[in-house]
DNA sequence: GTACGCTTGAAACGATCGTTTGAATAGGAT
DNA sequence: ATCCTATTCAAACGATCGTTTCAAGCGTAC
């Protein structure tokens, strides 16, 4: 085998996706990467490296982009709400693209790992956000200054439940798949409900 | 012991919350419960028909009320878009509120599952949001006749998103609670994204 | 008391889990 | 050819999994 390593990684992308992290077993992912048993311990230690391996080459990468977007538009200028939000959605389509064509599972068990919020996740997604949070929540008050800053990042989270959703791929009956190949068209459909959503007059909660 | 039936859905509750379904075993429910481990298979038959009990007892009453609600107000005469998403979303909140009030992580357990859209979940989920996408499309089509059927699903999908990331109570680092006790002050708070976020034009182009 | 359903108990079932071991193999550098 | 490092392999490790078995306990009707 000259890259066992890789088709492993492959492999476990696909059964975790499936079935789960609990419910993958190692003899089922080196079965599928046609390698030993032992290969999974011998490259990663142990399966919990292998998951973090998984994870963080995904997840990163999106925040990354987000902070170069945003980063990008504050040195042209003071952005509108329009421009803060495709900084933030554009890096998600992108990646939802690049992760299909690569593994048409994957998204689905990166929205499986966000949405279980166990204590391996925390770390990986809490650290993440933050900076994330900070950032893309002063540049929405700059452009929104009729916001709160708890009412801003509470709307934030509310299009991060809908970006997991996405990469969830839950398809309903009855309904069509929620992105397809044209990431131009799906940010447009995307602004086109985020943005009235995000610039809407509050009606915040006092009693919180 | 006067009622270990109950006793052990409590326990697999909590636990299947805290570890998801593969990651707790019969034994951590059993002992938790303080029941002998031939209990579940005697009281349930199996480890799978206990989550569908626990599944079933939450999901099914959600959409019960979302359709008494809708049967109400069509009956009372035209809805407009507002009223119709106070039918779909106030269920979600009452839920949420007396699931919570019942067991603290039984919420996050219901989203976990119906993110990991698995071969287990799809019909109990499926068929249920099967009549709920019909009956709330249409009412929506007729509160916004310039939005398509398929646009209308599809934003119907991110509200869902929404919801459930609602249920997932994910409480990222820097941010509050996404939902209270306050449940009419939580509805205020959700119908000031949502309506807005309906009614936008489709396919926006630009907000300047 | 005796007999009978319902429920619980301890123990073991076979299967599978993640991990480890130590020998066998390959392929380059010397 | 010889050595060395990297990798693969079959096999087994102890642990834990969901499930089953069967005897013991329980309250109630006879």
């Amino acid at each position: 085998m000259v890259n066992t390593r890789e088709q492993i990684v492959d492999a476990a992308e696909v059964l975790f996706a499936e079935n789960g992290y609990n419910g993958t077993s190692l003899r089922q992912i080196t079965e599928r990467a046609g390698a030993n048993i032992a290969a999974v311990n011998y490259h990663f230690g142990s399966k919990e490296n292998l998951l973090i391996e998984i994870l963080d080459r995904v997840v990163v990468p999106i925040n990354a982009r987000r902070l170069v977007l945003l980063d990008d538009l504050e040195h042209q200028g003071k952005p509108d709400i329009r421009q803060v939000l495709e900084a933030f959605l554009l890096p998600d389509l992108r990646t939802l693209k690049e992760l299909r064509q690569r593994n048409q599972a994957l998204p689905r068990f990166v929205a499986r790992m966000y949405s279980e919020n166990t204590e391996l996740m925390r770390p990986i997604m809490g650290q993440q956000f933050e900076t994330i949070g900070r950032r893309f929540g002063s540049a929405i008050a700059t452009a929104l200054p009729h916001l709160s800053a708890e009412e801003i990042g509470w709307r934030l989270q509310c299009i991060v439940g809908i970006v997991i959703y996405l990469f969830a791929s839950i398809t309903l009956p009855g309904a069509s798949s929620m992105v397809g190949d044209n990431t131009e068209a799906d940010l447009e459909r995307l602004l086109a409900i985020t943005v009235p959503m995000m610039t809407a007059p509050s009606r915040e909660v006092a009693t919180r």
